[in-house]
DNA sequence: TCCCAATCCTTACGAATTGTAACAGTCATC
DNA sequence: GATGACTGTTACAATTCGTAAGGATTGGGA
């Protein structure tokens, strides 16, 4: 398992590297961007487990920012800000981040902030379970059997189950091709792109996906995909 | 669905009554307690989605509390405390806590505080409103439908949803053009004018819009658009 | 009122992205 | 080995979305 990701977003260096030191003597991996645009595009390729925003930035109001971040990529959002009013702290709060730190902080109090995070966040994987029910359907991930409501039962395969329990465990959020390779991404080589698409074809198959209008697997053009169904795991 | 049930732990009367009241006008069911004895006798019979503690009980440590809460319960835990150095906030939170507030507070701030912790729990829950009507139309955020007021469905983009999404967040207000390349404008390079224009164009191809006489997104000639529509989010 | 430039809408086109069928290589099992 | 299931690769179709271009609209000034 691979540490957590923190990406850092601040448009001040010294900041930066210096949440960047104390988080990574905590065993975190860390990336800093010192622009919004740069931390959007660098989102496309990765998907970080807690990302710290400071909300005055020179490119781009960082509260839509956070909005976004918090519904679509279903990341843990941190908000450090010079701002200290608590209609600040309520905005923040409001739109959507799990925590409001304000500057001047302590790096030491932010890591603890990041692990509190990083204990709840995670809310489907820590079960574990390998038997998963959702709109109709139940996936047995030990037996690789998939039944419908019918009782119909079909196979999957280990490539499909992969990619089904990745849905599985975070549905409702964008799920991005990139996040798929590093998870999945074969063996050890460095397979296809279209290797993905193929994989989720054929899912889509087997859940009985109308091509031209899914309603569990969606497409988000240039950026992923997101699984829309209410999952439970048993 | 019931409310969710907040618990306050604190020997201040005052201090629970001001919670409480906070909290009930935001909807959430409370429990108060002033002892950590009582609290732990109730937790046999109910279980609390969020617990307020406060670390200054006469009768127990708070701090193992909060650990036992955070281990076993799986609760959210918000310690509340009068002790305001970072040591003390960061030994609470790697103790389990998931939040620290340091009094004096602000009620308004451990209610949005509160609502933060919620949306965490619940991954499935809908995630702040991905559904709007307005004017015999729905919008399905999550599913990327539009649905008019016969039931019949379109699908639309993410880039058309972005649009909407803006216009809906926004209704009867004045959007200047440059405030959608702001906040919509891709993440990387930059776009070209007209592609909003495109984007709106096709947006109100589907809303069946007459474009000698639009209804619901109105341009204002120099400015930008304004969505007209009574909105309400579900 | 008429004219003109600025602004906006729409259509068509093309690059990038994604879906899927067909084929081929790999692996386990018999 | 032969067989069959699995999975990556390839090729081509379909979709998305920005760009370009031409036409329509707006608003101010002659």
């Amino acid at each position: 398992m691979t540490a957590p990701l923190v990406t850092i977003l601040d448009d001040e260096p010294e900041i930066r590297s210096m949440l960047a030191d104390a988080l990574e003597d905590a065993g975190f991996r860390t990336m800093g961007f010192g622009r919004a645009t740069e931390f959007e595009a660098a989102l496309k390729s990765t998907t970080p487990d807690v990302c710290l925003v400071d909300l005055g930035l020179p490119d781009k109001d960082g509260l839509t920012l956070v909005h976004r971040l918090a519904l679509e990529q279903g990341a843990s959002v941190i908000i450090i800000s010079g701002r200290a009013q608590v209609q600040d702290r309520i905005t923040g709060l409001e739109l959507g981040a799990d925590d409001y730190i304000i500057k001047p902080f302590d790096p030491t109090e932010v890591v603890a902030r990041v692990r509190a995070r990083l204990r709840k966040d995670r809310p489907v994987a820590q079960s574990a379970g390998n038997t998963a029910k959702f709109n109709g359907w139940t996936a047995y991930f030990d037996r690789y059997v998939l039944e419908d409501d019918g009782g119909d039962e079909t196979t999957f395969s280990h490539a499909e189950g992969e990619v089904l329990r990745l849905f599985l465990e975070s549905p409702k959020r964008l799920i991005s091709r990139a996040h798929m390779q590093e998870t999945l991404g074969g063996a050890a080589g460095e397979s296809f792109d279209r290797a993905m698409d193929v994989r989720i074809s054929r899912l889509r198959t087997k859940l009985r996906e109308d091509p031209k209008n899914p309603r569990l697997i969606k497409t988000i053009y240039g950026a992923g995909y997101i699984f829309l169904g209410d999952v439970s795991w048993a």
